[in-house]
DNA sequence: TTTCCTTGATTTATATATGGACCATAAAAT
DNA sequence: ATTTTATGGTCCATATATAAATCAAGGAAA
């Protein structure tokens, strides 16, 4: 970031993050798996373990979701098979939907 | 990162962000916003926006969460209410496991 | 109780994600 | 068909997330 840039999130956004570190270190205990254990399984470090239990939002997402793949949680409900069914439906809309959003110009009677 | 560490991902973690990617623009197309002005409303670059679409993993988890939430996506199928109660109940039980995991240095018999 | 491992916190150096500017292309509106 | 703007790249400078090392405190096992 070039400039200095203070983000701002908002509560679902932090409950959402401190319920999947939460979730992680619930299933880390039952899993019997020591922090150290979990990061080296993961290639991440302790030290971002602790921030991703923490549910510290500047983590990178993919260090997130790979250490939550391995104690078994399942992101969006839904097992290996289940989300690329869900990938590909999402993708398939997404071909019919407009390329890109255009405003109009005049007056567009969208909202009265 | 003081040394150069190459993350590897499961496919799990891949499809699980690409979806949320897709999702995201899914919804952006529905409410018809730009790329520019959901990235503004966010308080992010546009250009970290197209990546976030895309499934990037190095993304910071903050802004992903942040911009799923401004497009209504409920993440964990919980809206605010519902996501503080599953948060609560894992802080919860998290109270009642163990403070930290001990590995018996005698024969665990855990796994034969 | 005592030992020893796990966790939490802090510090430092550095790899890198991000913001911003740019351009080319695509596609929607006129 | 023409115009206009959204999108998708790229490149660069820099703020910062991360890995590693260290230490103290807590708590589970012996």
């Amino acid at each position: 970031m070039p400039k200095s840039i203070t983000r701002t999130y908002s509560r679902y956004t932090y409950n959402a993050a401190a319920l999947l570190g939460a979730l992680i270190r619930e299933a880390r205990n039952e899993r019997k798996l020591t922090a150290q254990e979990l990061a080296d399984r993961a290639g991440i470090s302790r030290g971002l373990l602790q921030r991703i239990e923490k549910g510290n939002l500047k983590c990178e997402i993919g260090a997130v979701f790979e250490v939550a793949t391995i104690v078994g949680i399942k992101l969006f409900d839904a097992n290996e098979r289940t989300l690329m069914k869900y990938l590909r439906q999402t993708k398939d809309k997404l071909t019919l939907l407009p390329k890109s959003v255009r405003k109009k110009t005049k007056e567009m009677r969208d909202d009265f």
